[in-house]
DNA sequence: ATAACTTATCGTATATTTACGATGAACGAT
DNA sequence: ATCGTTCATCGTAAATATACGATAAGTTAT
């Protein structure tokens, strides 16, 4: 593309675009999931139970953490990764507002 | 990338992804917006309300429609869009299933 | 300080997305 | 049948995403 016109938009429209680009590949979906019901949140974990190397792993949690989802803390040599409850709970009630007013033509 | 490795996740986180990816662009955001708040949903009035060029804005009603979120109706010459209860509604559901069991390291 | 371990980052290749002008296809009206 | 309108598709350029091996950077233990 020529150029971006991204920013040609609200700023909520932006942010909520960007929360949902960060859910749009299934590793992401399956690290979030993984990071529920896991206790254990080592990035080795997650690396060892999806199909991916490890950079492209840590690539994802990137990703996930760019938009503030997860948190990353560090725990010796290890890094423990969790879900931002209040991001999360954010997202969910921006999206929630914006599949709530269905209408049709 | 060498090749893609999306097909080695389950159905659902595919296509919960794959919804993600349709919203993952300020404009398509606007665009459901619009579909839920105007009564005539023809793409000129579309592209009359995007910073965007009308090949633009119909690739991207192109993505709503490919996962299903809008359908499109042809009135005459015209093609009248609107978002599809059903699908979002799947969507929500599958979005709050996810972000609803938040736990933490 | 060296070694082993854990994760991030760099470099790179390929795929996909975004954007637009130009063109095509379908319709209604003249 | 030709014209104007409306929208999709084609072709193309540039940006971004995905994936991985290699390497760096940090920690813990020896």
């Amino acid at each position: 593309m020529a150029v971006s016109k991204k920013e040609e938009f609200t700023t909520e429209e932006i942010w909520l675009a960007d929360v949902a680009k960060s859910l749009s590949h299934p590793a992401r979906i399956k690290i979030l999931k993984m990071l529920n019901e896991m206790n254990s949140c080592m990035v080795g974990s997650l690396v060892d139970k999806l199909p991916l190397a490890q950079a492209t792993v840590s690539q994802h949690l990137k990703e996930l953490k760019r938009v503030g989802l997860i948190d990353g803390e560090i725990d010796g040599p290890k890094i423990c990764y969790c879900v931002n409850a209040k991001a999360l709970t954010k997202a969910k009630s921006a999206l929630d507002k914006l599949f709530n007013k269905i209408g049709c033509c």
